[in-house]
DNA sequence: ACGAATTTCGAATGCCGTTCGAAACCGGTT
DNA sequence: AACCGGTTTCGAACGGCATTCGAAATTCGT
């Protein structure tokens, strides 16, 4: 009854990621595209999922997983390098905002799914339970804390916290709002290429957390 | 013909942009619920405009100027008080993101007609004219670029221009996540008072211009 | 006061997501 | 092999949406 174990749930799951991340605006994801895609009928997603809404929300989640995996390896490999001292500074932040940059720009990754799913939360009430349960999940995030306090131990864990959230706030700017950043930088940086977008950043992050 | 000077589309504007900042979501404003407002009907808004996207764009660059001048009247005060010498950092840095978290956190002010019209950009064809009329419009924002030179004379423009851009993102975060932003800091800044949450960024962004 | 141009209106169009009852399908029991 | 309850699929609705369009109404220069 209703479960997303389901093969049909599953080939929805699957359409839906895939359109959202062809689809150039979040209107061109509908109900019936998705459907077709998935050899079902509109129908079967509120079936399985409740509403379209969730079925993305379900999507996401999953991508979300993906990526938050990649971040949490990176940061482990950052802390047994140097392990038992304080890990490297430069690689904690590009442990944080690496795998993001790296996904925003590889054409195969399924990041374009993030991207529309902030979006929808934002078109759509953003308190819905579905929603928080995803937005507000942050413990990869709380992840970062303890080591980068190994780093900074004059900070305490608000000023660590904060300043992760600016550091997010910023890949949300340059992986978000392209065009912006590339007026802002008269063109001058390589935005496709990651690892110069990713120095850049470390650059900028990086003395928030020295003193 | 079809000018936006006329009567009924200053009503229509005025009646989006009050709709607008009542809305929880932006599924809330509908043609049907403007023109109520704006006692029109629907195909008066795109007689007008041409489009409700297209309303909503007029709107936001109505109220974008409004936030702009303010903005570039803080800068110029900075600029003043310490000529001829360079203006103060702290100054100009919440000359930039103060306006945009004081409106945020004003609940008369227009801000949520930005904010609902970025996420509107992101839900339909981003690329759009009259989309990107007004968001690759930074003229606003270049006007910070000469002073934080003076003030960091060691950064080329590009530097700037990047520093810029992720103080823009740092903003966007606080103003826009503030969910993401009150778990990540433990609910322990309080972040309905403007002038900290303005001071708290001045901390994370004035390192970047400095040695 | 007339006529052309502009503005308003309301019905119709074609999308959208979702609902619902009937059909189909499935695995286990007589 | 026939049956059956639970699960899944389907297709035809429904109401709501933005937008179009021709006809009515209004405005305004003459």
């Amino acid at each position: 009854m209703h479960g997303r174990t389901n093969l049909t749930a599953m080939r929805l799951m699957d359409a839906c990621e895939h359109l959202l991340c062809e689809a150039e605006a979040l209107e061109d994801l509908t109900a019936r595209r998705i459907a077709i895609e998935a050899h079902a009928t509109p129908s079967a997603i509120s079936y399985h999922f409740g509403s379209q809404e969730e079925l993305v929300a379900a999507v996401a989640e999953r991508v979300y997983r993906r990526l938050n995996a990649e971040r949490l390896s990176l940061l482990r490999k950052a802390a047994d390098r140097r392990a038992p001292d304080p890990p490297d500074l430069d690689e904690v932040i590009a442990a944080l905002v690496g795998p993001s940059i790296r996904w925003s720009l590889d054409p195969t990754s399924s990041y374009p799914v993030l991207s529309h799913f902030t979006s929808m939360a934002k078109t759509h009430r953003e308190r819905a339970p579905h929603y928080r349960r995803i937005i507000d999940n942050v413990e990869h995030h709380r992840a970062f804390v303890p080591h980068l306090k190994r780093i900074a131990p004059w900070l305490d864990d608000v000023d660590i916290g904060w300043r992760l959230n600016c550091a997010l706030g910023i890949r949300s700017q340059v992986t978000r709002s392209r065009s912006r950043t590339e007026v802002l930088t008269n063109y001058s940086i390589d935005l496709d290429d990651p690892e110069i977008v990713i120095a850049r950043m470390v650059e900028v992050i990086a003395p928030m957390f020295r003193r």
